[in-house]
DNA sequence: GGACTTGAGTGGTTTAGACCATTGCGATTA
DNA sequence: TAATCGCAATGGTCTAAACCACTCAAGTCC
């Protein structure tokens, strides 16, 4: 269609519609893709390579692209195989294990490790404490049916929560706050950004370093608005999505339409 | 074709510290990176090749995903230059303008192209109208600070904004809803994801074909709750934030530490 | 039968090199 | 002076080839 760009970069009266062989390549594999049931395999790096008249490379370009939007899963030494879709979650101070049973999916979560440390300054600041003042880290794996989604580190001030490290476990640690300490969560600050996994984090998620993320931070406070934990999680970009429901500021009055102009 | 599910493999126990070459190298360039201030340069390829004793391929991927997560900047035929971090956009039915200003940048928005098209199915029941009634869509390019930001498309339902489409320019379509037809925004359903940018968001965006993205995609209603308009925006993943402020779904009763289990 | 070995096939990493497209600046020219 | 040209440097794309790491199943051995 005739778009109409005014000021931009359309000079050069050469302007070639450079499309690179990667992304072509791309385009005709998504179509191959729709012809296969989720779960199902793909021809080989070489084979395709070959069919298709490019290199190796190109090849793994254009499956890489389309593994990093999820419409892909490749295994190592297995083969290349349909996605699956996206989960979502629900963006709400509610709990992943509620949110994965409502969408019909079996969501587990296991304790990585729990470690006792001392917090700088900033980390200090977050959490209401001294620094230098004892921090409980806690990284949880966190699955749906089985399949690895999410990790979460959670950093919950020590003096506030004497003798957490001995409760904490596999279950649930709001509980836990509940049951010993009286504390309920009241809000939270939540940050979504990009990320790439790292090494570590991949092998984790059964995922492969450099693999589009979505990165959570969450900062909690209980009902009186005392900081509760500090929590940075890291979901897989290629089967998470997130969902928030938005609500007008205020009701009516003259400020409402213009705090609301686009 | 493959009949069982793959990607379910976890390993525990053994894990070889194999660290790919481009990840150290990413490591090493980061660090090299934090003496350099924001807009300083790199660099080029071919010499940090020769410098880090590899090839420039394994410079290019390291240099690649620290461009995904913004810590960089590439210019074609200019050079590499140190990234200049993040925005944030806070997660609410609030205003682009309103959000970039509070931050202290100067945005603009440019209408790219009004179309009118006739609706799909899916669409009109997102926007309440018969399947073939007119759409009105808009294209917009969001900057801050004349830096391209993030692409929206809204779709709006005409039937209900009749002539709406010789009401648009480049100022606040929400202004336009509630001058001439009394529309103010109730509340609205958006979902957060990541994706990759097409050819043609990244020639708007100045940006590179398969960056990293942000896709929310928002369906907004008016507050009596008819839908009003149905938007998909992309936002550059290296430069954007989002934020969200959560609250407990309700006071206390019993069942508060049950939902907010984790 | 059960445990082990082996090897073919798969994706993952890295190299060296070629060529293209864009940029920016210095030298040249009108 | 002002505009233009040329060119070198930069990042972008693509190739061909080698080797590594992992998976899986067929084959082997006890």
């Amino acid at each position: 269609m005739g778009e109409n760009l005014p000021g931009d970069a359309v000079e050069n009266g050469k302007k070639s519609p450079r499309t690179p062989k990667h992304w072509e390549l791309k385009e005709r594999l998504a179509e191959l893709l729709r012809a296969v049931s989720p779960g199902g395999s793909l021809p080989g790096e070489r084979a395709l390579a070959s069919e298709f008249g490019v290199s190796r490379t190109t090849v793994r370009k254009a499956l890489a692209e389309l593994t990093a939007e999820g419409r892909l899963t490749r295994v190592h030494g297995s083969g290349t195989f349909a996605g699956e879709g996206k989960l979502t979650q629900r963006l709400q101070l509610s709990s992943y294990t509620e949110d994965m049973r409502s969408h019909g999916r079996r969501p587990t979560s296991s304790l990585l490790d729990a470690r006792i440390g001392a917090a700088d300054p900033e980390l200090a600041a977050l959490l209401g404490i001294r620094s230098g003042d004892d921090v409980l880290r806690l990284r949880r794996l966190r699955r749906a049916d089985g399949e690895p989604m999410a990790i979460e580190t959670s950093r919950l001030p020590l003096p506030r929560f004497p003798g957490l490290d001995r409760y904490v476990g596999d279950g649930s640690l709001y509980g836990v706050l509940y049951q010993h300490y009286g504390v309920e969560l009241g809000h939270a600050e939540e940050t979504i950004e990009t990320a790439l996994a790292t090494p570590a984090e991949a092998a984790l998620l059964g995922n492969e370093a450099g693999a589009l993320m979505l990165l959570l931070s969450r900062h909690s406070f209980d009902t009186d608005g005392h900081p509760v934990e500090w929590v940075r999680s890291v979901y897989r970009g290629d089967r998470y999505k997130f969902v928030a429901t938005l609500v007008s500021p205020q009701s009516s009055d003259d400020s409402v339409h213009a705090r609301l102009e686009r």
